[in-house]
This record gives structure tokens, sequence and C-alpha cells, in this order.
RNA sequence: GGGCUCAUAGCUCAGUUGGUUAGAGCGUUUCCUUGACAUGGAAGAGGCCGGAGGUUCGAGUCCUCCUGGGCCCACCA
């Protein structure tokens, strides 16, 4: 008996089990014909992520979807994995060189790429370690990662056949480009953040006043006579000064009145001194600043756009990290920050700077080091998304993908139906190289800086395969000479892919694609053909993920599945919240804000957060946390560690295994008909629950039931027939099934629990989930021992308020009129007597005089307490009007409506049936309250 | 500029298709170390469900507007 001891001890535990669930390979799931499958792929933390409270959130929300689906004879797989995050793994590699005092540059490619692997080698499993100790039950067996060499396969597969499907073209556009990171980014890794900024005014002086015609000078005189502008300049505003210098026109809207005279005049670029030309471009909106734009084809997207309309030329004025190259003059060399000021300061000394403002506008970022980052023109690699968007719109119209919540089907149509060229490329070493290849001899670099009028002539969405430049070839390997000229000098492109484009292939590549290729398209031959993995499991079930990745990843396995599989990834998206600190801020470890799960398992326990963060997150919202959250799930692991330990040590194996059935209707004592009742019908909640993706619903019915209805009445109930076979069949059965209940939520502590009662298989995770019986769910029986529940409550609410200490002797008065009542409390006098501390209980028919006597109602039952010596007669005659007065008020209510004809007319019969018991019960209530106020005063 | 989301007890939040007396956890008050559990038990206090209209017999729940938080999207020079 003293073995258990009486506070739960997550922490050997959970590392004993998680052990010896590896150890069987329970988590394995295989290809079964005679299943059906589940499966969830991960999304794939990066390799140098450690486990945070989104994580922990997220891999929470898995583990218990495939540990509930395994147990209902699923089968259930998890794929593990992780991702090898371009960016982000390069820049924490860089960053311990630095610490060397190395540079990535120093080492070359090849040795820095060595690096990274080291680098992998010895912390890529850093996060896989963390989700073993959440409880996480994934294939571990299957663990990949997308530089797998398999993988990898399949990149270089899906490059090859969109590039021939002409998905894929190379060109000159303006990207994101993060100076720091010294790569192009794809619109979704360039997110916009609000910057208070400012708007400077500039004045482009006229190469010459005379040149203009009397007629113009007039006219642009009097249009600006109003603001007091001289006629000798034009006035652009801008909020990035310094791109001036890279500036090859001015446009105006072709309808705005203040300038159309002027177009074609020529303008002195000030500072550079170049010759450009005022153009007309309906681009310009004439209400914005004053209806002249400075015009930089190189440095921001409307302008190259406008630039290719007007053959204008691009000047790159910037290197790659944003120091500023030859073509800015005297400002070359200088970082583009500190060239902003120089730039307005010459300005200013020239008198050019006719004003600044302040000006707030939104500026991308990048989202791996925050730097804002820099429109620029560069040749870069694109996939055409248009094309592939299509099947992955109308899957998700027709329903075929569901999001879970529903909300996000309008997000996700939103930008799939504005989906815009993705660039893919990217000018880091880690990842996968471009399977790209050129020839020395043939192949002519595009220079930019050029006109831009080539541009133009871009092949349409998906029209043919790219006429591929000279020299260029694209293949899986390296091609032995150009099929151009024949040279042998060939060299491979040195960029490599978005990380993304090797993790939109996630759910099929992991399964071996396109070595293993999906056939369940075609019959198969023979019924004992295995079937493989692919077939077996794709489409996956749900996929489980946060909402700021539906664009990054969700959207596209969506593409991509349909484009590669000609299916769709999975049916169900669920998408959870943001973990955010209890001030709402999302937690991240810059902001320092985060509370780290290793912590909180250490502390109370891997179950105990999975609890807590899972009844905290309801579907769709944001989560707040601090750390005594987690008080919740630690206090539910030990009520329930203490109950079992309850059960347990007073269990007689003997009576464990007899059938319950027996006491669904006739045998059986009330209480055990009660909580059998209400197992069931919790069962039928939680499963409903989880099956609308409402896990923090299923948590708190689970709670609910187990502490207050079986630990709260059950357990004190069952300690007076605790020796009665009956008794000892319930307690066992109902511990054992709720343990089955809970083992989702609580895989360590159900586990263990398990393993401590008698007669139990090997482990609780090759038990099924409880079978609902809804012959045991039983109203009359709910509402019977709800009086015995709300008789206890009431005398126990009347002790305390007359302040009647346990030690003092009470008896208790009952006055059933009610047949059915007097049997319930008859056959439960013992339970009345020890849950109420009763000493004496009397039945009694009529009324007598109860002078001294507190007193009450339940239900059908009056019951009176003789406290002579500690009542106060006038404070109870109080306690008792006040009793009537609410209900009073409530009957007035009733009445009011009972009255209304609209009601009587309109509602519907059952409500004005109900609505009329009501109204009786409170009439018949406040007579008893009232005739019981009279006794008193007798 | 467009869209989404939230506002319910001191705090953090539940509340499924409109229908009794709006719930939980934490905190708080009183009592209780009783043979499962003080990470506990018993009994309380505490809410005009952000504001204003509307639909309805009936609104925390549906509609409109307003106020105040948060988030996302957009080629805001």
């Amino acid at each position: 008996m003293n073995e258990i001891p009486s506070r739960y001890n997550p922490k050997e535990v959970e590392e004993k089990w998680y052990k010896s669930w590896e150890e069987n390979s329970y988590f394995s799931a295989k290809a079964n014909p005679d299943k059906k499958p589940f499966c969830i792929v991960i999304p794939p933390p990066n390799v140098t992520g450690i486990l945070h409270m989104g994580h922990a959130l997220n891999n929470s929300i898995q583990d218990i979807l495939i540990r509930y689906k395994r147990m209902k004879g699923y089968e259930a797989l998890w794929m593990p994995g992780t991702d090898h995050a371009g960016i982000a793994t390069q820049n924490v590699v860089e960053k311990k060189l630095v610490k060397e005092g190395k540079k990535r540059q120093d080492l070359g490619r090849d040795e820095f790429l060595k690096e990274v692997w080291k680098w992998r080698d010895e912390y890529g499993s850093t996060i896989i370690r963390q989700l073993k100790k959440l409880g996480a039950s994934c294939d571990w067996e299957r663990t990949r990662f997308t530089m797998d060499e398999a993988y990898s396969e399949a990149v270089l597969e899906v490059f090859i056949h969109l590039y021939k499907k002409g998905l894929i073209y190379r060109g000159l556009r303006i990207i994101n480009w993060c100076p720091r990171c010294s790569t192009a980014l794809s619109d979704e890794e360039a997110p916009y953040k609000d910057l208070e900024g400012q708007l400077y005014y500039i004045r482009y002086p006229f190469k010459s006043v005379s040149r203009l015609a009397s007629e113009s000078v007039s006219q642009f005189k009097q249009a600006n006579r109003q603001t007091g502008k001289q006629a000798n300049y034009i006035i652009v505003a801008t909020t990035r000064p310094e791109t001036m210098l890279g500036d090859t026109a001015v446009a105006v809207n072709p309808k705005d009145k203040r300038y159309k005279h002027l177009i074609g005049e020529t303008l002195i670029l000030p500072l550079i001194e170049r010759e450009i030309k005022i153009i007309a471009d309906n681009f310009v909106d004439p209400k914005f600043g004053t209806g002249a734009v400075k015009v930089t084809p190189a440095h921001d997207p409307n302008d190259y756009q406008m630039g290719i309309r007007h053959n204008l030329e691009a000047v790159n004025i910037m290197q790659t990290d944003g120091v500023l190259n030859s073509s800015a003059g005297e400002y070359s060399g200088m970082d583009r920050f500190e060239a902003r000021e120089a730039v307005i300061n010459d300005l200013k000394e020239r008198k050019l700077l006719e004003k600044i403002e302040p000006y707030q506008h939104s500026v991308g970022h990048c989202y791996r080091c925050s730097t804002v980052i820099e429109p620029y023109l560069s040749c870069q690699w694109f996939v055409k998304m248009k094309p592939l968007a299509k099947t992955g719109i109308e899957a998700v119209k027709k329903g075929e993908i569901k999001f879970y919540p529903k909300r996000w089907t309008k997000i996700y149509l939103n930008w799939m139906g504005n989906i815009q060229d993705w660039c893919i490329s990217r000018q880091i070493w880690w990842g996968h190289r471009l399977p790209v290849y050129y020839c020395k001899s043939c192949y002519k670099p595009q220079a930019s800086g050029s006109k831009l009028q080539a541009e133009k002539e871009k092949p349409a969405a998906c029209s043919l395969p790219p006429a591929a430049d000279k020299g260029i070839v694209v293949s899986r390997i390296k091609p032995e000479k150009c099929p151009d000229c024949g040279s042998t000098e060939i060299y491979q492109d040195e960029d490599v892919l978005d990380t993304w484009f090797s993790s939109w292939l996630w759910p099929f590549a992991t399964f071996g694609w396109p070595k293993v290729i999906p056939r369940n398209h075609e019959p198969r031959t023979t019924n004992h053909e295995p079937l493989n993995d692919l077939d077996y499991f794709y489409p996956t079930s749900v996929l489980v993920t946060a909402p700021e990745i539906i664009f990054f990843w969700v959207a596209r396995m969506i593409m991509a599945g349909f484009e590669f599989m000609g299916k769709k990834p999975f049916s169900d998206v669920y998408i959870h919240g943001t973990v955010r600190d209890d001030t709402g801020k999302k937690m991240s470890k810059s902001l320092g804000n985060i509370i780290d799960p290793q912590e909180i398992i250490n502390e109370y326990g891997s179950d105990a957060l999975r609890f807590s963060i899972i009844s905290l997150t309801s579907v769709g919202q944001d989560i707040f946390l601090s750390k005594n959250k987690f008080e919740y799930g630690r206090n539910f692991a030990n009520k329930i560690w203490n109950a079992s330990r309850f059960i347990i040590t007073n269990l007689k194996p003997e009576d464990i295994k007899v059938d319950l059935c027996i006491y669904s209707k006739e045998i059986g004592g009330l209480a055990e008909k009660w909580i059998l009742s209400q197992f069931y019908a919790t069962l039928e909640k939680v499963e409903k629950a989880i099956n609308q993706y409402r896990l923090n619903e299923a948590a708190k019915i689970i709670y609910e039931f187990f502490w207050h209805n079986f630990c709260d009445w059950y357990l004190e109930f069952s300690k007076l027939t605790i020796e009665t076979s009956q008794t000892q069949a319930v307690l066992y059965k109902v511990l054992e099934k709720s343990l089955r209940i809970m083992h989702p939520f609580l895989p360590h502590i159900s586990e263990e629990i398990w393993h401590n009662l008698p007669g139990v298989s090997t482990s609780i995770m090759k038990e099924s989930y409880p079978h609902l019986q809804k012959q045991f769910i039983s109203k009359l029986v709910d509402k019977q021992m709800q009086l015995l529940i709300d008789l206890i409550s009431a005398i126990r609410n009347i002790r305390a308020e007359w302040r009647v200490g346990e030690n003092m002797e009470v008896e208790c008065i009952l006055k059933i009129t009610d047949k059915a009542a007097k049997k319930i409390i008859q056959e439960n006098e013992a339970c009345l007597k020890k849950l109420a501390k009763i000493a004496q209980v009397k039945i009694i028919e009529k009324v007598e005089s109860f002078s001294g006597c507190a007193s009450g109602i339940v239900g059908k039952v009056d019951f009176y307490i003789p406290l002579e010596k500690v009542i106060d007669l006038t404070k109870e005659k109080e306690r008792l009007v006040k009793q009537v007065e609410a209900l009073e008020v409530q009957l007035k209510g009733l009445k009011g409506r009972l009255t209304n004809k609209e009601f009587l007319k309109k509602a519907p019969q059952e409500v004005v049936e109900q609505e009329k018991v009501r109204a009786d019960d409170y009439r018949k209530a406040i007579k008893r309250i009232k005739a019981n106020l009279k006794a008193l005063v007798r």
C-alpha cells in the first residue's frame, strides 16, 4: 500500500515508458490492407531548431490525434523528419564560424558545406530528442531529412519536370534581396512591417528653362503659383532618396494638367547630373505627393515595370551587400543608409530639398534576420504558379480539402487566386543546388543595367518549354559537353533552391518518391502484391500547422500534390493558434519572452505540459501562456495518480473480472449505475470533440468527468461499499477505461498506472479505445443521483453557514412524500450520512413544528436540521425569505412569458411545456419554503 | 485600402445549430492536515456577456453601426 508515493513523479515515469515504447516499436506503422490508414506528416522542424512552445502545441495536437486513431484501430503513421532550412542553418553555422574568427568565404564552398553537415550531425537531432521527451509517437525509423539523398532526387525530378513543362524560367526581375544574408528571397520571405519613415520632397531642375516652349513655362508657372513653387524644377517625393542615384526618368500621369505640357522635357538628375526625361504613365497617382514620381527601374518593382514600358535604362547602384557601387558616383562605397544621409545633406546644401514630412509606410524585412530588404534587380529562377494553382483552388472550393477553422479557406483562396511567380533561387551555399549547367564558351550571362526592352518578350504563362538560352542545360547530372557547341567546359549554377522548394514535396517525397511510384490508379495484378507505403498512406489524413505557414507550405504542398501525385496531399488542414506570452506578444527568442518546454517538462512533466497547453487552446484562437498555467495539468495528473492509488490499493483482483453488463439495468447500486452512465456520456462527447479537432473541449470533458464526477462523488460513495464485488468491478473498469480515454492526452501517466492494474496487457498503447455502450447512459439514473448530490450539497451548505463543525452530531429530518425519492434516500442513507456528516436520518411524511431547525428544499425533498444551540432564528428567517424572493423573481419572468400570447403561439410546444413545468416547480418551491418559514417561527 | 479576429467574473479563457438560473481554471473569503490526493477537500463571494440600434415570442449567441485590442494581405512613390 505504501509503495505508491502520494505524489506523482513524472520524470522517471516518462523516460521509462518512452524508452519501452520505442524498444517495442509501438510507433511503427506499415501498409496493412486489413486496416484503414491514418497518416500525419510532421511539419518538419528546422534542423537548427530547438523545441519551443509552438512546437510543443503543434506536436501535442498531432500526437493526440495519432494515438487516438491508433487506439481506434487505424494503421496510424506519424511521419517524422527535419528540414534543412537553407538560410537559417547557413546563418547559424556562419555565426559559429565568426566566433572562430572565420568567414564562409575563407573556407570555400566545399569546406563550408562540410562544416554545415558536421554541425547537422552534431546538433541536428536535438529537436528530435526533444520531441521524444514530449511523448511524440512518431515512427522514428522513417525519419527523413530534406537533404537526404533520396529526398534530393525528388527535388531534382521536380525541377526538371517543371522546367520541361515550361513552368520554371529564368529572368531578370526585381526581387526581394536581403543584403545581410546576401540572397534573393520570395515574396513570402519578406514580410512587410509598418515603419515610421520620412517622405522627402526633392527638386529636379529642368535642363534648360529657356528650352521650354514659352507657352509651357507660363502654364507651369501658373500651375505652381498657388503653391509658390519656382518654375525651373519639378518636385518629386520619395521615401528612399538614395535611390535617386539610379533614376532614369520622372513620371507623371498623362491626364495631370499640371504636368501634361512637360512630358518629354529633360531634367538634370541632381548629384549625378544625368539627363533624364519626363515620361507619362498611368501608374502615377496625381493625388499622391506632388504627382511626379522619380523612376528607378533597378530598385523598385513599379519603376521596373515603367522602365519596361518606356524602354528606360536600369541603373543598378548597389552591391549585393547594400553598399553603393561605382554607378553611385561619389557615394560609392557607402552603405545604403549612410548614403541616404549623405544624399539628403548634399541636396540640402544645394537647396534642392524642398521639405521632409514624417510618413508611415510598410517596408519588407528578411524573415530570417529582420534586415530591411532591398528591391533589387537580378537574374533569378522562378516557378510560374498560376497553372499550378488552378487544381488547388478547385479542390478546396469543392471541399475535397477542408480547413479547420473554416475561415482560413478564404485566406487560402485569396492568396491562390492572386498568386505570383515564385522566386526559387537563393545565393547561398546550403541547400539543393540548381540542376542547371552552363557552357563556358557559348553561354553569355545576361547583363543587368542594360535596356529593359528584352523583358517585354517573355513567354506567356505556361507556354512551351522556355526557349533555352544558348549554352544552358538543365539536367539531373552534369552534361559531358555543351549540346550547342560541343565544348566540354561546363559549370554548374552556383545557386541553391529555396528551402520550401523541397518542403512542398514532403507528403510524398518522404515515402520515397520518385523511386517509389504510386500505382493505385492502376489495378493491382494480384491480391498478394504488397501495397507500397505511398499507395497506402497517401493522401495523408490531416495536416496540423500554424497560420503563418499556410502560404509557405500548405498551399504549395497542395499544388505539388496535384501536380506530381495527381491527388491532394491531405484531406484536412487544422490550423492552430500562435503561442504568445501573457501580454500577447508572440513568443520568440529575440524578444526573450519564451517559456522553455524543456523546463516545463522537467518541472511539471510532459503530460502536464501537453494537457495544459491543449486545454488552453480553443480552435483557431491564439494561446496566451504563462508558467503557472502548467499547474493545471500537473494538478490533474496528480489527481489521477492519487485516485488510482486509492483504487489500486483497495482492489481485490478476484472481483474485477465481473462483466459490467449485469449492472446496467436492475442490479447494482445507484452510484455504480450513475458513474457508468456518466462515463459513457463522457466517452461519446470526447470522441465527438476529437473528431471536430476540438481537443480543448475533449480535454475539459475528461477533466470534468474524472475529477468532479469520478473522484468527488463516485470514489466517496464507493468507500462504503468497496468490499462488494460490484463496487470493485466498477472502480476497476471505470478507472481502466478512463485511462484509455486519457491516454492520447496523457500518454505517460496512463501507461504507468496501467501497469499497476491487475490483469492488463503489456501496454496501454496496444489497447483499443473504449467502445461506446449507449445502454449504460441513463437520464433517469443521472436524475436520481443528482437528488442525492444536491441534497448532500445543500446540507453541507447549511453546516458551513451555521459553522457546524464536524465533531458536532447533527440529525437530519427529511420530509418526503414522493415514493421514488423516498426509495433513493432510503437506499443511500449510509452515503448521505457519511458525506453530509449526519448522525441520524429521520424520514417523515407530515409537517411538524420545526422550531430551531435550519431547513431547505431539494427536488421533492424538504429537509430540516435541528440546530437549536447555534441557530439564530432571525437570520435563518432572513435566509429563507431571500430564497423565496429569488424564486419569485424567476417566477415573475416565467409568468410574463406564459401570459404572452405571442410566446404561446410562436414558441415550440415543448419549450412552452417546459416553461409551464418550471413555473409550477417554482410555485411549489415557494409554497414549501413559506411553510417552512411558518414552522420555523411557530 | 481590403480582409480576418477578439472584447463574458479581479486575471486567463470556455460557451456546438438562438430556448431554463451564463460555466471552468487561477486568484479571493470561511472552514477542514478525515485512511487516495494540501499539486487536496467542503462551502461561498464575484457577471446589465464592450456600447447603440435591429431581427425574434425569446439574443452572450443572428444582422447593422460604433469604440477599443490583435493579426493578415496589397505594386502606400
